[in-house]
DNA sequence: GAGTGGTCTAGACCACACG
DNA sequence: GTGTGGTCTAGACCACTCA
């Protein structure tokens, strides 16, 4: 007899989990309310907890809940929709943009942003630390890293660090002519500090919003924003907020 | 005395392996070379296997590695830069553009896309799938909602499904004025059929760009794209491709 | 068939929030 | 203190790739 077995492809537990909560979630669930915990999940399940975590994990990524330590699992409200278009020519912290400076430091520029600002290793950087609220949460943390050279006009009668200094330097930035921009959109996970300014654990999942500012004819600042994966969807274009609608992220085929 | 313990916060042993793997990676490994198999990895660090697996999870979401099954866990190229920017008031098909037409059907409006459509429940879409190639590899799986409704003049003629289909329903498309498009950008995970375009395990992060076209006061077609998230970084602005340069994906703090 | 990563289990302890 | 999610362990078996 023929073995048929059609295409008995064993789908993990962990993605059937996933499958059967979504549902749950869309029909008896309100935004906000609490699940049981997930122990009680695992057992109602009749799978080990990790494998209940697995599915959670998974359907934190995609937005759908939120899990807070010594607290519980949330079913998340949508996504918000954070504007990130580029705005004609501006320079960041021009008119009321949505961002708060935080801190500012002179320091010799990082690795990782010496290529992209073109700068000698050993330059001296202004970093600028920014939050962006919206919505009452703190959805993004950026920092804005711009070459001393950038800015010779700087004052020495602003603060040395602290808000302030931060302020100086956009202010600074404003009279610079800026020819363009270039944009890229990554994943990536949070660094311990970026972790705290975003509510969440080290490690959780942010979109890597990287800008490099060009004026004159060279790079004249480079601004790296995290953004809350969870949380967050950036949008472009004209329209900006609220012109797309809900969570299209997972389309399943099973 | 003191129990001074100044701020011994116990880093978890993931995230520490996380830090000396990619040291290692930084160090001691060319792209493409392959890492010794997590037994022996999680042996030689004294953890677990899930705990040394915990770490490679991350490092693979931050593009650094990449793992197969049944092959082995190899240190993963660059990111590279695949350029979404809104090429002016183009249509998605218009002259070479980098995706290869794979399948179309015509269906009722799925929910998810329904209210993005702007459409009735019930009425009828032309959905094209395409898959888009860069550096040799497919990096985005789409799919193309159309309504019926947007283009009427489709003939008969062409084939009922496939490829062929496909290019009918794009190029009826070129024929229409675009008023304009609105673009979003967010995390999603991979749905069985799209993992397998994009030879990823279901699950697999992926960058979801949403992309809604506008032609005589309403919305004539909406796309959405699902870009590898562990290999891609978008790219926008005039500049596009190559513009930024590496992963800076993550700034530890610890 | 041998070796790899992927899934799963049944525990344990820890860090954190809240009453 | 109690309850939550976060980390970790030491196994087991499965699905896949490749020689």
């Amino acid at each position: 007899m023929g073995t048929t077995q059609l295409e008995t492809v064993p789908e993990p537990k962990y993605w059937h989990l996933k499958t059967v909560l979504r549902e749950a979630l869309d029909a008896d669930f309100a935004v906000g309310e609490i699940l049981p915990n997930e122990r009680d999940l695992a057992a109602r399940f009749g799978v080990a907890r990790a494998t209940l975590r697995q599915a959670l994990e998974q359907l934190e990524l995609e937005g759908r809940l939120q899990r807070r330590r010594g607290v519980g699992t949330t079913v998340a409200p949508p996504r918000v929709g954070v504007d990130v278009s580029t705005t004609r020519g501006e320079w960041p912290g021009a008119a009321q943009d949505a961002w708060r400076p935080v801190d500012c430091d002179l320091t010799g520029v990082p690795a990782e942003v010496a290529t992209l600002l073109e700068t000698e290793v050993g330059e001296e950087v202004h970093t600028v630390r920014r939050i962006r609220i919206s919505h009452g949460q703190s959805v993004a943390a950026e920092r804005l890293y711009v070459p001393a050279s950038s800015v010779p006009e700087l004052s020495a009668i602003d603060a040395p660090s602290g808000p302030a200094r931060a302020r100086g330097v956009l202010r600074e930035l404003q009279h610079l002519g800026l020819d363009g921009q270039d944009r890229a959109v990554e994943l990536g996970s949070a660094g311990a500090d970026d972790a705290r300014e975003l509510d969440r654990l080290p490690g959780a999942p942010v979109l890597v919003v990287t800008t490099r500012y060009v004026a004159g004819g060279r790079t004249a600042a480079v601004s790296v924003a995290t953004y809350r994966a969870d949380t967050c969807r950036l949008t472009f274009g004209a329209s900006g907020d609220l012109e797309i609608g809900e969570n299209p992220q997972e389309r399943q085929a099973s």
